[in-house]
DNA sequence: TGTAAACTCTACTAATGTGATAGACATTAT
DNA sequence: ATAATGTCTATCACATTAGTAGAGTTTACA
């Protein structure tokens, strides 16, 4: 799990979307806005939300973006695996690393495996509508702030 | 905290010098060559750990590497923010980071503070010395296989 | 039926980080 | 003296990140 700028960027755009779920389709250009994101970045940061089937877009005039599931049914956890990668802080998870010389007697592993574990606890307790709540809840919802 | 195959050799050696603490001086080269680290890159990584105060080393004929302190006065947690950078996953901590808009009002960062909480929790109940004990259990004791 | 406003797709780029490698130098036990 | 050790600086290839550019496609509506 690695929160770049990309996926900060994401997560930001799913809460708005989140946020006027029922509502008519929203612009790349009003999400670029409200969020103070590149248009050309989020352009393909939304290609990329589309493709992990969490969001919908409507072409041509009037189109824009909608969230493809109620935000009750989004979890923060399938969202920031889908857009951090891997929970995992430790590169002997991946399989593009190499292994360990005896991965099963490393006594770091049981550390990671503890962390990760922590961390997947306390996404996997969010869901979007929460953090909609949450934020309407912060008075003046820095969602709309120019 | 980003482990990196460079924090993941700095882990390694501090274990494998605390597995040889109160013992002679342990030499970059026997360090690679236990932990399957490229020589040249060790001896950077282990300049670091001195320059981080983890490690003192001898230099000259029968030099070679020492662990700084008792392996129950270093805890991981120092350890792993020290080559791993601060435990916090997300960039908006980092202050060379642009800030968002409206810091205090962003739904996503109470999240990242718990799991940084939960994180450091782990790390902060572990000692050098319990993973000495925990790799002793391990029969055959990783490091010390070719 | 034209057109403006929207999404779509591919390519490119500058800056930075990562994981090394190379080689000259300094120190010390014997 | 010398061999074995640590010290230091420079360089490099590659991948990732955070964009930018520009040409396309689709659709509502006048």
């Amino acid at each position: 799990m690695k929160i770049t700028y990309k996926s900060d960027y994401s997560l930001k755009t799913i809460l708005d979307l989140a946020i006027h779920f029922g509502e008519e389709p929203v612009t790349i250009h009003e999400l670029a806005k409200r969020s103070d994101i590149p248009i050309k970045f989020l352009e393909q940061i939304l290609l990329d939300l589309k493709r992990g089937g969490f969001v919908e877009s409507r072409r041509g005039k009037i189109g824009g973006y909608l969230l493809a599931k109620h935000p009750s049914k989004i979890g923060l956890s399938e969202v920031v695996s889908f857009v951090a990668g891997p929970i995992e802080p430790i590169a002997c998870v991946d399989k593009k690393y190499r292994r360990c010389r005896d991965i099963d007697k490393c006594v770091f592993r049981d550390i990671w495996q503890r962390i990760t574990s922590a961390t997947e606890k306390i996404l996997e307790e969010v869901t979007f509508e929460d953090l909609v709540k949450k934020s309407r809840k912060s008075q003046g919802n820095f969602v709309y702030q120019i």
